[in-house]
DNA sequence: GATCATTTTGCAACCGGTTGCAAAAGAATC
DNA sequence: GATTCTTTTGCAACCGGTTGCAAAATGATC
């Protein structure tokens, strides 16, 4: 068995309040008994139990790492650098998958038994009533890729997707498209709103562009090409699509060249994540870029300001994206 | 706060063992008492501290999931299996990111504070000498995707690399190659080690066939890419290669297609694992695939076996590939 | 209703730590 | 060296649970 306090006590020839001080940092011991007590300590290979620690403390250093993306190769990178960033402050993350769960209250209590000092629910589809569970249970959260709204209701990093449908017909009609579509992921997930809501904004300032629409089931390859064989057929005339996310622009690229068509010829596409494998040569998607690393940075400086400060009021935090032109849109003209 | 065993006691009227019998299973309580104690915790939202019964029960249900692999997609459909496997028989991940630890030592000792009951360690290029750190730590493990070994130290559970190996160059001798390659991933992986160990073992039945290798420097994209543009300059006489896995496959590609070459008819692949997007129409990859869900399943069914009896025998589980064909070799001579 | 076996309950100690408080030790001052 | 102030240390209670044991309650039997 681990060595326990109480052997390094023993060991050491001193009270258990001692080692427990020399272990605890900001505590008064002095030189001469911290020495013998890490040297007791070293020689039995202790070290202190911080789930008993926490009984006391009320600090568990486990931070709840809660998502229901497990098949968006995007969620891969987003968790390396969850882990990596928890990591470095000393946090720990229990990772929570919630793909099949339409209810808060399993998971509420699971992470209050586990006494997680906080939660952050990285998920854009996830309805916000996770969060809001969470927050009414007494833990801070933080709703990274969350949905940004002007009165928060718990805290949200991420971007601002109404912006970034403006954004991506802004390239649209920038490069002279004068028909083109929205294909969006899923209708319920509140990402999907909100790009439509401001890519239809913005093309309403340009009555000479025919705009469409459409939704694919789900945020992934199989959805896009399946919903792009159908608007093939249905639709030929429309000249380039915005795609809910680059998953589903790969999807909806597969069926276009499957049906002899040309990209960005025939076709233009442009997506929406700027995930890893849109700049594989061979896929070389033009799309907007999402910036997840400094999302994730900010959600875990928020998250560890939360630890210090839970009634913190809260805040929205968003940040810009840019198009990243590959080869997937026609070029601007000059 | 949330409420805790003494408060539910108090409103029940009972003692504190009462309320800790109702919640543990298995525990002697009346119906009545039962009944009582139950009305007073749904009334207080009470439920118990996992944390703090762990220290005397030596349970926390917490499982260490380490990994160094967060950029291979096919990780992601490993986490996710993971989680729900481990979820369902009510075991926590503890996530734990080893991307740029060298020394196993403060993962040990993170894990020892943790108390967590078991590692699984999810890795195909983690030097083995991580899994026996844990061992040595006296944690059950589990070295899932690792290797195989007749005298295994620790409980492994994957594939024969080596027979994967074989199965592959049988592929290309199969279709009548007569000038393959062997294209693997980085050398220092014991995964790369035995499925090169494999080619060769039945290449060498074959002596009219002329036989080349080469490694990447990392199971990825961008080098195998790089690679094999330095191969197609080289060696521009190969007809096929076995790629280290599915995602250096997909670099290959690209960089045949970008060389003006078209696949199967001027080059011929074959990668490893079937990850989903292998099976994306416009990547089409003939691979082998590896049957991850039962490796994970049989995984987390070996760690809850240990989790009853620690000191069981290692064993060593392996499960059969199979080659899955699709359009990146040439069709089988009839 | 008395006797005995069985179940249910509470007491108290324990799991591995932390911490307020007062006593002990050390440092500074005269 | 005595006095005072400051730092260091140990005691004991506590964090939120579990559990062996003995006492109390219940049930079975005559």
């Amino acid at each position: 068995m681990a060595a326990t306090l109480k052997d390094v006590a023993a060991r050491a020839g001193v009270s258990r309040s001692a080692v427990s001080r020399t272990f605890t940092d900001g505590a008064s011991v002095s030189g001469k008994m911290r020495r013998k007590v890490e040297k007791a300590a070293a020689e039995l290979g202790y070290s202190p139990n911080v789930l008993a620690r926490s009984l006391t403390t009320r600090r568990t250093k486990l931070i709840g790492l809660i998502s229901n993306n497990f098949h968006n190769p995007i969620f891969l990178e987003v968790f390396d650098l969850f882990t990596r960033k928890l990591q470095e402050r000393g946090l720990r993350p229990l990772l929570v998958n919630l793909s099949d769960e339409t209810d808060p209250e399993n998971s509420v209590r699971m992470l209050r038994q586990y006494s997680v000092d906080g939660v952050v629910v990285a998920s854009s589809t996830l309805p916000p009533g996770f969060s809001k569970a969470f927050r009414d249970a007494g833990m801070p959260v933080v709703n990274s890729f969350g949905r940004y709204s002007s009165t928060p209701q718990v805290h949200v990093v991420g971007i601002d997707n109404r912006e970034c449908g403006r954004m991506a017909a802004r390239a649209l009609v920038e490069r002279g498209y004068k028909n083109v579509a929205f294909l969006g992921g899923p209708e319920s997930a509140t990402s999907t709103q909100d790009r439509f809501a401001g890519f239809q904004e913005e093309m309403a300032m340009h009555p000479d562009i025919a705009v469409s629409y459409s939704f694919a089931t789900a945020y992934s390859f199989d959805a896009g090409r399946a919903e792009m064989q159908r608007l093939l057929a249905s639709n030929p005339q429309t000249e380039a699509y915005f795609c809910g996310d680059d998953v589903l622009s790969i999807g909806v690229l597969s069926a276009v060249q499957d049906a002899g068509l040309r990209v960005p010829e025939n076709v233009g596409l442009i997506g929406l994540n700027d995930m890893e494998m849109a700049g594989w040569q061979n896929i070389n998607l033009t799309t907007i870029r999402q910036p997840i690393a400094q999302i994730i940075n900010s959600s875990v400086e928020l998250m560890v300001a939360m630890l210090d400060e839970p009634d913190r009021y809260p805040e929205a935090r968003l940040f810009p994206c840019e198009v990243v032109e590959r080869g997937t849109l026609r070029p601007l003209p000059t």
